[in-house]
RNA sequence: UGCCCGAUGGUGUAAUGGUAGCACGAACGACUCUGACUCGUUCUGUCUAGGUUCGAGUCCUAGUCGGGCAGCCA
């Protein structure tokens, strides 16, 4: 059967459920009914902060979740004591839980605080186990795969009873030449061949201390020529007398990615593992391990989709960092950087982000995606929710000869001008107001709709004004516009329908505050910065332009979580971290699209 | 010169052997008390060469181009 779809539905239909390879596979498994449930998670490891990178991550794997009455945990991947750090789990959690607010929250894992997984028997064999609750449960964390390292110890001497696992004592540099290359076999351990017994005696004596860092490594034994390097009997345990931020310091031992990833995700019930194309080699060793243990459960598998990447912005850690450590920018939470908290203290709303990753969709095709998608999607959510306020940002006086020094006239603005039922505000037009310095011009060029010599705009709101004359000092500088205001084309008056080209925004200069406000532009001049030699070479000196505007009374009762357009300007909110009551701090979040400067 | 992966307008993405569509972008126009929004028109695409098939973006072969892999990082 077929039915037309009608384009007078066409706008009131929802959009489709984003569609992808990764959620083909998961439906043909939720058909076939594979897993018990559908359960993904976002691994981050605790030693920098989210990007917007991340977050197309976030929404794929919490999408999954909640596209399939499923959970997806978050899960700090904290196997190397050396790099992770309590203040970024911290930052991490509130980012994720921050971008999934209002979207996903009921699919967020969480596990009770302080459990580990518990030892059970599954089909009548052991097995190791650790379920999550809701993350607003009492004592509820994140999933940390160092709360793994009891069951991945045992998961670990399994492996040597097996014979699938060594001690080997190559040291670093030894292991890399045996290692070979890729098209280039490599050589076995000598210490390969050791016996079940001596692997377990070994092991035992590392985990107990007694050797230093890098003396010795469990190693798993699959095959030295193997095409795949990660399958060269990849090392499974490292040494490192290093206390642990979450474990503590019982261990001095601890294991590597490979290792730990592929049974966290099977302690934790995970259905599909879902990562980046960097990992595709990595596959082979992940199944490997599983299917080396016997494991009673329905094992997890590894899916690799292609990362973000924006143009103009760069995304590493190691970058972010740079520019940090170098103040290019302030910290990660500049406003400039694509860091989830500097996007947030920007004033961006987590569901333009939302909108724009999960827009761009999943592939596994290595893309740079235009940021105009993101700022369009920016623009998008906030043109409908943000109130409208008239600020100036670079004043120039202009004076109403025609209203006396104390005369106020009442004015209504539109605060949601896209409600359906709009609602307003009252503003006070006086004798000086100051308006853009932009909106006027002595010299016009073609077209100029705004304010110029005898010209006549309207005042938004207000009225229609008319210049009569240009005051300027001793130096020839501007000083002050004299205008006549045609009262009678205010709304609700005789000529109030009367039209003009120009309709500029203004605010009294006698009724008004002072804020400073913080005008952001994309940080780098080049689309791909990463491309160059060095990106500091194109950082865009005038990525920051703070200046001391005038803004609508109302303004002074603003709060962090409000969202304002600024009429004709752009849209902007407070920064949470510098502004005060009675000393206002406004971000611009992203300006209006401007189709006349760029003539 | 080993192995793996990929290739659809300027960009991103859809089409699961049967009309190459959507979004961003750009240009032009309409509307406008925001040069915004909205609306309309237009623009540009299946890497190449063979093959299978009534029919190929889709399947096969070869090539080209691009990405990835040799951390005791994740």
């Amino acid at each position: 059967m077929s039915v037309e779809p009608t384009d007078s539905n066409a706008a009131t239909t929802p959009p489709a459920a984003p569609s992808d390879f990764v959620r083909d596979i998961v439906a043909q498994h939720v058909a076939e009914q594979r897993y018990p449930r559908i359960v993904t998670r976002f691994p981050p490891e605790p030693n920098g902060y989210l990007h917007i990178g991340h977050a197309k991550s976030i929404c794929l794997n919490f999408g999954l979740a909640r596209e399939n009455n499923g959970v997806c945990h978050l899960r700090f991947d904290d196997t190397n004591p050396a790099k992770e750090d309590i203040e970024f789990v911290e930052s991490i959690t509130a980012d994720v839980r921050w971008l999934v607010a209002g979207w996903a929250d009921h699919c967020l894992g969480f596990k009770p605080k302080g459990t580990h997984p518990a030892l059970a028997t599954h089909n009548g064999q052991p097995d190791f186990y650790l379920a999550s609750v809701p993350p607003d449960a009492p004592h509820a964390e994140p999933f940390f795969a160092s709360d793994y390292f009891d069951a991945l110890h045992a998961y670990a001497v399994e492996l040597i009873k097996r014979g699938r696992a060594y001690v080997c004592d190559l040291s670093p540099k030894e292991t890399e030449e045996y290692r070979g290359a890729p098209d280039k076999p490599g050589r076995e351990s000598p210490y390969r061949h050791r016996s079940v017994a001596e692997n377990l005696d070994l092991f035992a004596r590392m985990t107990a201390g007694e050797f230093p860092d890098g003396a010795r490594t469990l190693r798993a034994k699959i095959d030295m020529a193997s095409p795949n390097v990660w399958l060269r009997d990849p090392l499974l345990y490292r040494i490192r007398h290093l206390p642990h931020y979450h474990a503590g310091d019982k261990w001095c031992v601890y294991p590597l990615y490979d290792y730990a990833h592929c049974l966290s995700d099977y302690l934790e019930g995970v259905s599909h593992s879902v990562c980046s194309l960097e990992f595709v080699p990595h596959r082979a060793l992940y199944d490997w391990i599983l299917e080396n243990l016997g494991l009673p459960r329905p094992l997890p598998r590894q899916y690799e989709f292609a990362k973000l990447v924006p143009t103009y912005t760069l995304l590493s850690k190691r970058n972010i960092l740079r520019l940090v450590q170098e103040k290019v920018v302030a910290g990660w939470d500049d406003p400039r950087l694509p860091t989830l908290s500097g996007l947030r203290r920007r004033g961006i709303p987590a569901s333009a982000i939302r909108k724009f990753v999960i827009g761009v969709g999943v592939t596994t095709f290595n893309s740079v995606t235009d940021i105009a998608v993101f700022e369009h999607a920016v623009r998008e959510e906030l043109n409908a929710s943000a109130a409208r306020r008239l600020a100036v940002l670079k004043p120039i006086k202009l004076v109403l000869t025609n209203l006396a020094a104390g005369e106020t006239v009442e004015c209504l603005a539109t605060n949601d001008p896209q409600s359906e039922q709009p609602t307003t505000r009252k503003i006070a037009l006086t004798r000086e107001v100051f308006i853009e310095s932009d909106d006027f011009a002595e010299v016009p060029p073609p077209k100029y709709f705004r304010l110029k010599p005898g010209g006549e705009v309207r005042l938004k709101y207000a009225c229609i004004i008319k210049l009569d004359e240009i005051v300027k000092d001793a130096t020839g500088a501007i000083t002050e516009l004299r205008c006549t205001a045609q009262l009678d084309t205010r709304s609700g008056q005789p000529n109030a329908d009367k039209k003009v080209k120009g309709t500029i925004h203004w605010v009294s200069a006698t009724q008004c505050l002072d804020a400073e406000v913080r005008l952001y532009d994309r940080l780098f001049n080049v689309a791909e910065p990463g491309a160059e030699d060095d990106f500091m070479k194109v950082v865009n000196p005038h990525s920051l332009d703070v200046v001391t505007a005038k803004l609508e009374p109302s303004l002074a009762a603003a709060t962090p979580a409000d969202r304002f357009q600024f009429e004709r300007l752009g849209y902007f909110a407070l920064d949470p971290v510098d502004s005060q009551p009675g000393k206002l701090v406004f971000n611009r979040t992203i300006s209006l699209k401007d189709t006349w400067s760029k003539r």
